[in-house]
DNA sequence: AATGAATGAGGTTTCATTCAT
DNA sequence: AATGAATGAAACCTCATTCAT
C-alpha cells in the first residue's frame, strides 16, 4: 500500500467523492481541495455553528460550487472526519515503515495526533457534536487506522515495552478522551498532562 | 442519601434561581423542577438540537414559563450542568463522610458518575457542544466538586492506596474524556472498557 | 389653582374609570394614581416600547393590579391623553379667569404646554404612534380643550391681537406640528423655533 | 423629468445597497424594488405594526429574500425614509432647474409633497415612530434634500417674494408638523389647511 | 383587591438547501 | 461547472393578557 519514494499520503490518493469515482476536473479537484482546507478554517474558528457560506466565501466560491462536491453539510463534515484519519494513519504507516523502536514511535505518533487536534479544535468539538452519520461515513479510514495501529501495538507487545492487554480502540478511545479535554477552558485542565497520563498508562505494570 | 441531620444534599439546597435569591412559590418550584426535568429527556433524545418549544411542551407549560426561569436557551443548559455537578459533588461528599477505604470510595464514585452520564450522552454532548459560557456559570459547582474530590484523593494518598501524583482536575479530565466515548459508535469502542482502563491507571505504581 | 367654587381642575374631577362610576376605594386610587405617574415615567423613557410590567414594577404594583384599573394598554394609554387634554384645558380656563391681555395669555399657554411636551417626548411619539382609537376616548376632553381655546380666541379677536381667521382647531394642529419635531434628532431641527414661528403666525397681518 | 443631459433624478441613481456597491444582477434588483414597494403598501396599510412576513408575501418573495436586501427591519424602513428624501429632492432640483418664480415653486413642490404623504399616513407614522437610527441612515439625503431647499429660499430671498428669516430646517420642520396631522383623526382637524397655514407663514410680512 | 406566574400567538431572524442565470 | 439569489421551515424569544393563589 504504501512506501515506494514520491508516493504520498492517502491524504490525496482518493480525492473524488466516494461514490462517483469519475477523476475531476483540474479545476474541480483544485475547488475541491479549497473547500475542505475552507471548512478546516471555518470549523477551527466558529465551532459547530460554522455556516456554509461562511466556507464558500472563505474558499472564493459560490455555495452552489460546496453543494456540488458535498451534497450536505454533514457529507462535508465526513470528509473533515475522514481526512482527519488519513492522516493518522498515514502517520502510523510512517511509523511502521521507518522501524526503531515500536512504543517509541507509537507515542510519538500520539503527541503529534493530539498536536494536530488541538491546532483545529473547533473542528474537532463539531464533529463529535455531529449526529453519527458522520462517524460512518469515516468507518472505512477508521478501520485501516485501527489496524495500522493494532500492527504497531503488536510490535511493542513482542518487545514487552507496551502493557499486554492494550488494543488499539483503546489507544482510539484514550486519544478521544484527551481532545475532548482540549476545548474546556476549565481551571486546572491541561490536555498535555491529559496524555501525560494516558501514555503513562501503556507503560507495562 | 445523606448524613448528618440536617445535612441535604446540595442538589435540593438551592432550588431557586442562583442570583434573586427569593424563595419561589411552591407552583412556580414545581415548574421550575418539572421545566428541568424535561429538558434533560429532551436533550438525552435529541442532543444539542433539543428545542425550547419541545421542552415546554413535553414539561406540560408555555414557551414563556421556561423563559421565565431561564432567560435564554444557555441558562437553562447552565443549570443542567450545575445539577450535574451538584449530583457528583453529593456522592464525593457521601463518600467523605460515610469513611471507608477512601480510594475504593473514590473509584465508586467515579462508576456511578460515569452511569449517571451514560444514562443521558444526549444532554452530555449537548454540554460539551456549548459555548464556554455554560462552564462558566457552573464554576462554583465546579470548584467544589474538586474541593471534595481532592479530599478523597489526600485521603487516598495517605493510605498510600493511590498513585502518589494525581490531582482531582485529573480525574476530571480523565471523565470527561470516559463520557466523550460515550457516544460515539465505533465498533471496538465501550466506555466500560475506558473507563477501567483509567481507574487502573490511578493505582500506585 | 382654579376658581369658582365647585369648579375643580378637570384633572381631579374623574379620577375612576370613565364607566364604572363607582367611588374608588382609597388605596385603589392611589395606586390608579401611581400607576398613571409610572406610566408616564416609563413611557418617556422608553417610548412606544413601554411595556406593561415595566410600567407595574415601576408603580410598585403587580402587572394585575395594573389591568384591574386599564383593562388595556390602550385604555392607559387613553387616560394619559386624556390628563394631558385636562392639563391643557386646566390651563387655558386659568388664562380665562385670570382675565388680562388674550393674546398674550393664549401664547403663554402655548409655550408651557410645548414644555410640557418636551419633558414627555416619549409619551408624546407613543400617542403618535398608537392607533385612532386611544384619541377617540379622549374626544370629551379634547372637545372641552377647545371650547376654552376657542374663547381665548374671541376674546383675543374681539382685541384685534390675533389673525381674524384662526380657530382652535388651527392651535391644536399646529400645536401637534410643533410636538412632532421634538422627537427628531436632524441637525438643525430645534421645536422653539418651530414654536415661535407658529406663534409668529398667530399675529394680525 | 429631470433635465440636464445625463443628470437623472437622485431615485434611480443608486438603486444599490448603500455599502457593497457592486450592481445587482438585474432579477436581483427588481426583487429589491417589489419589496420596496410592498412595503411602502404595507406600512401605508398597517402603519409601525407592519410585519416583514406581509411585505414579503406581498412582494411576492420569501421572507429570506427580504432580509438578503435589508439586513433588519430597521435597514428596510431606513431605506423607505430615504427614497422619501430622494423624491422630495428630486422635486426641488427639478423646481430650480426650470427656474420660475422661485417662492411659487418652492410652494408647489411643498403642496405636491404634502399630497405625497397624505397618500401614505401609515409609513410616515412608522418612521416617525422608529428609532432615531433609521433617521441617521438618512441623513445624507437629508442634507442634500436641505442644500436644494436652502438654494431655493435663496433665490426667493432675492427677489424678495419669501420672509427674510426663514431657512430649509425650518421648511422641515414644519413640513414634518403637517404631516403629524395626517393620521390624527380629530375632528376640526385638516392637514390642508394646516399646510395653507405654513405656506403663509412663509410671506414676507 | 392585589399579586405575579403562566400563557402562547406571533414577531424577527437564520441558514441549509435549491435553482435560475 | 459555477454562481449566488431565493426559499421558507423553523429557531429563539417577547409581551399583552389571564387566572390561580
Amino acid at each position: 500500500m504504501s512506501s515506494r519514494p514520491g508516493e504520498n499520503p492517502v491524504t490525496t490518493e482518493t480525492p473524488t467523492q466516494s461514490e462517483t469515482d469519475r477523476p475531476l476536473r483540474a479545476d474541480a479537484r483544485r475547488n475541491r481541495e479549497r473547500i475542505l482546507e475552507s471548512a478546516r478554517l471555518v470549523f477551527a474558528e466558529s465551532g459547530a455553528e460554522a455556516q456554509i457560506d461562511d466556507i464558500a466565501r472563505r474558499a472564493g466560491v459560490g455555495v452552489g460550487t460546496v453543494y456540488r462536491h458535498f451534497p450536505t453539510k454533514e457529507a462535508l463534515m465526513a470528509e473533515l472526519g475522514r481526512q482527519k484519519f488519513r492522516l493518522f494513519a498515514d502517520r502510523a504507516r510512517e511509523a511502521l515503515e521507518q522501524g526503531g523502536d515500536p512504543f517509541a514511535a507509537l507515542i510519538d505518533v500520539m503527541r503529534r495526533n493530539a498536536e494536530t487536534a488541538a491546532r483545529d479544535v473547533g473542528t474537532q468539538q463539531a464533529l463529535a457534536g455531529a449526529g453519527a452519520d458522520v462517524w460512518i461515513h469515516a468507518r472505512a479510514e477508521q478501520e485501516e487506522l485501527i489496524a495500522l495501529t493494532d500492527e504497531l501495538i503488536a510490535r511493542a507487545r513482542s518487545a514487552g515495552t507496551i502493557r499486554a492487554d492494550v488494543r488499539a480502540t483503546d489507544i482510539g478511545m484514550l486519544m478521544c478522551g484527551v481532545c475532548s479535554s482540549m476545548g474546556l477552558h476549565v481551571p486546572g485542565f491541561d490536555w498535555h498532562r491529559h496524555l501525560e497520563l494516558v501514555i503513562d498508562m501503556l507503560a507495562p505494570r
